[in-house]
This record gives C-alpha cells, sequence and structure tokens, in this order.
DNA sequence: ATGAAAGCGCTAACAA
DNA sequence: TTGTTAGCGCTTTCAT
C-alpha cells in the first residue's frame, strides 16, 4: 500500500505539499498539484482513513441504537438517517440495543474512545446519569436534561386522533397502549393529548395500557376486545400494534370501521399496500431522519441547539369512517 | 483525556508496561499489574480505539451494504448480522445503496482505505470488476468469482414450491418475479428450481417476469391477474409482492385459496400477524445472518472458505390448500 | 519482568 | 508557495 511518502518521494515534493494537494487545503502551485496527482495516479495512493482519524481525531463516524432494526418505523427513519449521513459525509454504524442498556452504554463509550464522531440514540433505558449536555448527542423522542431530541408533535396527534374519532361518530373511544415506570418519553404524550381532548369534550374514555414489553401482544389485544365490546372508537399507540387489533376484530367478526373505528400512530409506508389500509397519525419520518441528523452535525461542530417536533398529519385509511 | 502515557507515569512505569497491563498481552507481575490498573481507575482512562486501530490496522468495523433497509427481509437479516458481530466485538457500519453502484464502490474503496475490517454484501451491481479475492468480502445470494457467499437453497425452495401446489391440486401454475439483464443472481434459482420441476412433472406453467426493479408492482400484478385468469396456483418471488398479489385477488374477488393459492418466499416474520397468513418458502434468515458473519471473520483473518448455501422449508399459511 | 524507543500515516504549525 | 518537523496515542520489538 503506497503511502502519502511515496507519493511526495514520486512527485519530488515535501510531505505537507502532498498532504495539501490531497486535502485541497493551503496554497499549491498548478504544477506542483499537478506532479503530485501524477504520482498519486500512477501509486494508486488511497489515503488511510484510519491515520486521517487519529490525527484529526475525528472519523466521521456517526452511531445509531435503536431497539431493533428489526422493526419497520426505526428501519424507515434507519433509512433516511443513513442517506441524510450519506450526503454530509459520514457514515452510519448500526446498534440494535435490544432495549439492553448495557449496549447502550458501551456505544456511549465509544464516544471516549474517539471510535464514533456523535450519536442518535432510541433508548427506553435509564441513561440519564450517563450522558451529559456536552457530549454529541440527540435523542429520539426524549427529553433528558438538555440534550437535543427530535419528536413528532405526540400530543397534537393525540388531540387529532381523537378528533378524527368524534367528528365521525364515536360515542365510546378508548387510548390502546404501553407505559413505563422509569422512564419518560415523549411517546406519553400521544395518550395524554388524546385524554385531554377526550376530557374537553366530555366525551367517555379509556386507557387501557399495559408495562412495556408486551408479553403477548395479541392476548393483549384480544383481552381488551372482550372486555370493552361497548368501545366503538380506538386511538392505538403505534401502528402495528393497530393493524394486529383490526385483524382480531375482523376475526371476531367485528366490522371495522362500522362497529368499530381504528385509529394507529407512525404512517408506515410499507403497510400501505395491505389491506384494509390503517388509518394513521402520520409521523414526518424522512423530516425526522434529516432533522435529527442536521442537529447531531451541529452539536460535533459545537454549536448549541434547540429540541426540533415536527408537525404531524391524518392519514385516512379504511379502518376509520 | 487521560492518555496510556499518563497512565504509565502515575503508576510509575514504562509505556510498554502499562500497554501490556491494558492487553494483557505478555508478562507482568501482579504488583505493577495493580499499580496500573489503580491508575487507570484514578484517571478515568479509556484507550483511544482510533490510535488502536491505526497501530494495529484493525478497526474491528464491518460494513453492510444493502439495497435498503427499508425492506423487510434486509431489515431482518441485518438483525442477525448486527447481533453475530456484535458477540464477535465487531461493529457494524451499514449502507443503503439503493443499488447505486457508486456508493456500493464507496463502500468497497473504504476497505483500501482501511476504514472497514470487511464487508458483506448484497449487490445487484456489476461489481465484478472492483473486486477481488483477497479482499474480505462475503456476498449474499450471489456468486461472483471465488468470493465466497451464503444463500439459500433457491433452486430446492422452487422445486418446493411447485410440489406444494402441485401437491395441493393445481392444474395451471405460475411464476411471477423480475429479472436482470446485466447480472446474474442466485434468486433466479428459484424460478429454475421451479421451472425443472414443473416440466418435469409435465404440468402446465407460465414465467410472468419483469426486469427489474419494476415500475409499479401494482399494475404489474394486476395485469398478470387479468390475463393469466385461468392459472390456480402462484408461486411469487418474494413475500412482500405475493401479499399484494393476494390482496389484489381478494379485491377482484377471486378467492384465496379455492380458486388461486399464492407461495411467497422469504418467510418474514413480521408478517406472521397479518390475515391471510401467507404460505410462504421460509429463508432461514438467522442461520444466514450468523453465517455470513463466521464466514467474513475467517476471510478477515486470512482463512479461505466456501459458500454456505441453507435449506429452506414450506410454511404453510392460509393462502394454499 | 520491565523500560526505552521506533514507528504506524497523516495533518498542521512553522520556517524558509 | 513550499519543505521540514513535531506530534497524535498506541503497540511492539529490543535491550536490559
Amino acid at each position: 500500500m503506497a503511502t502519502i511518502k511515496d507519493v511526495a518521494k514520486l512527485a519530488g515534493v515535501g510531505l505537507g505539499t502532498a498532504s495539501r494537494v490531497i486535502n485541497q487545503s493551503g496554497y499549491v502551485s498548478e504544477a506542483t498539484k499537478k506532479k503530485v496527482e501524477d504520482a498519486i495516479a500512477e501509486l494508486g495512493y488511497v489515503p488511510n482513513e484510519t491515520a486521517r482519524a487519529f490525527v484529526t481525531q475525528d472519523n466521521r463516524i456517526v452511531a445509531l441504537f435503536l431497539p431493533s432494526i428489526h422493526h419497520a418505523f426505526f428501519s424507515e427513519l434507519a433509512y433516511f438517517i443513513e442517506d441524510e449521513l450519506d450526503k454530509n459525509d459520514y457514515k452510519m454504524m448500526l446498534c440494535n440495543s435490544s432495549n439492553q442498556i448495557e449496549k447502550e452504554l458501551s456505544y456511549i463509550n465509544m464516544l471516549k474512545q474517539n471510535k464514533v464522531s456523535g450519536i442518535i440514540g432510541i433508548s427506553y433505558n435509564q441513561i440519564e446519569k450517563e450522558i451529559n449536555n456536552s457530549m454529541p448527542i440527540v435523542l429520539v423522542d426524549r427529553h433528558i436534561g438538555e440534550i437535543p431530541y427530535v419528536s413528532s408533535d405526540n400530543y397534537a396527534g393525540g388531540e387529532m386522533a381523537f378528533q378524527v374519532l368524534r367528528d365521525s361518530g364515536c360515542k365510546q373511544v378508548a387510548y390502546i397502549g404501553t407505559y413505563t415506570k422509569t422512564i419518560l418519553t415523549e411517546v406519553e404524550k400521544r395518550k395524554k393529548g388524546f385524554e385531554n381532548a377526550a376530557k374537553e369534550s366530555g366525551l367517555d374514555y379509556t386507557l387501557y395500557l399495559e408495562e412495556d414489553p408486551i408479553k403477548d401482544q395479541t392476548v393483549f389485544l384480544n383481552q381488551f376486545l372482550t372486555k370493552h365490546k361497548n368501545v366503538d372508537g380506538v386511538f392505538v399507540e403505534n401502528d402495528l400494534m393497530a393493524l394486529e387489533l383490526v385483524q382480531l376484530a375482523l376475526e371476531k367478526n367485528i366490522k371495522v370501521p362500522e362497529e368499530l373505528s381504528v385509529i394507529g400512530y407512525d404512517g408506515i409506508q410499507r403497510y400501505g399496500a395491505l389491506r384494509p389500509k390503517l388509518s394513521t397519525i402520520r409521523q414526518p419520518v424522512e423530516v425526522m431522519g434529516r432533522s435529527l441528523v442536521d442537529l447531531l452535525i451541529k452539536r460535533i461542530n459545537g454549536f448549541s441547539v434547540t429540541p426540533a417536533i415536527h408537525p404531524v398529519d391524518y392519514l385516512k385509511g379504511e379502518t376509520t369512517r
């Protein structure tokens, strides 16, 4: 493997000069530039990125940790994050934390080890003590200290879901979702927005919750259908759960949306081809992904940033009237 | 940030000694070991991984490039690859190539730049000229020169799909899929297996193909349903397409599986909750993911390896009789 | 068993 | 505009 030294020697110039033309920094005359470029071509020289990262203390790698890439919303988000990082000449390292705090911490540790320049994290663990405001970290749906975060407007989404159900004539609505005892995420606001809107309107509502992670989602949802036969409109925490609820309802010969309206949250594109098409509150995944990268890069470069909360919209499918 | 130099100084030992206890290499007396460990604890020393990677010429990062993580089968595969890499103390860099050859080549280039130790690639481009047998690369479903690859037993899968359709009484079967003019992938063997089995049995069969990438899958599938009303059993190249075919058939009031049996390929777990449940030829995704990592690590360490072809099985759902 | 020193390939500060 | 040089933090000989 040819090194920059070989290039300099062959071109008959100094090390620094060779470095300058390679990095297009500083002044170099056209003549010497040509000489160096020829030498590079002749040797097939490729800069050693590891050496470069070592000396500049910046490797242009960003870590993304999330519960599991094996989940439609996350993989969609990861797609856009990678795309935006690539545009900014960063590489993306991916870690399925499986919600294990050790794995998340090991990535946070990589920041100290200089192995990554920054982190985008989706975490439902108590990582408060391990991170601080000076680290280049951006979180999704999670508000910890001054760490910047990105989320969709969960509260407005909850309100919106309620409005849709009420406007379509539902008399008895419910929210189905999860909660955690240990941490507080922005996701809870979906429930709050829904609940407050319901209270305000005076309509009867039910909260059907189970602690995350749910052991058996099918059992959980079937139980809901059995216990709450009077409910005619449901807002479900996420699309995947909503989709299963719809299927289970249909199996029980409950007509959707005639007898039961269902709204999900996320707006996962991939499910668009499925029938019945789910009505949902759509998060602007692409915007969120790019926004995360934007904020993170600013943090890496030492700028301070503020959280970004992105508006959601209602995507009507076939599961609401 | 404390360096190994600080550690050595505080512990009152030489640089090399400090390095030895950190890496648990060479001989160190218990006494000095303790001194160094104390110093590390006191300083909160963390090794700079970039420096380490630089000097050892090995950064323990593996790149995975695939068309898009935003695709169920790939994200499932990526999940297991990451998991297995993590067990072997490697990190995974992820790249959505979007089938752009430039992006794939830029990753291959990272091998030369020392930015990654190896590559796992899913590529449908002509990258033959850019890679060679000495590079630590493993491919999925693609046989190029002596580059090792991993795939499911596509040929057997095709045969299996045919047998299922025939055994359930189908009289007129078809294969629906894509083809490429420029390259040859193992995926084509799904069609070959199916076709040969059909020929052998003497049953009438149709091949319904379009060049990849398909512009509008819905149009493509609807056209099939319109043109081939006599077909009563279909093997579709992948689950996603099969799933859409089922939905489109149902919309046209074609009864599945009574009037039309459908079998997909992949066996994506996440779709298991959807109804009707798709019958499919399942690839052992987890085994394949771990196998990819296993082969790659052997390559990185200079061992030669042979391709791994993994058996598939038939997963009966509700779309076949 | 341990310390000193060389060197990995590169960038950047400095001098010329 | 260019060449020289000093590190970056670490591992690894090589003496001792």
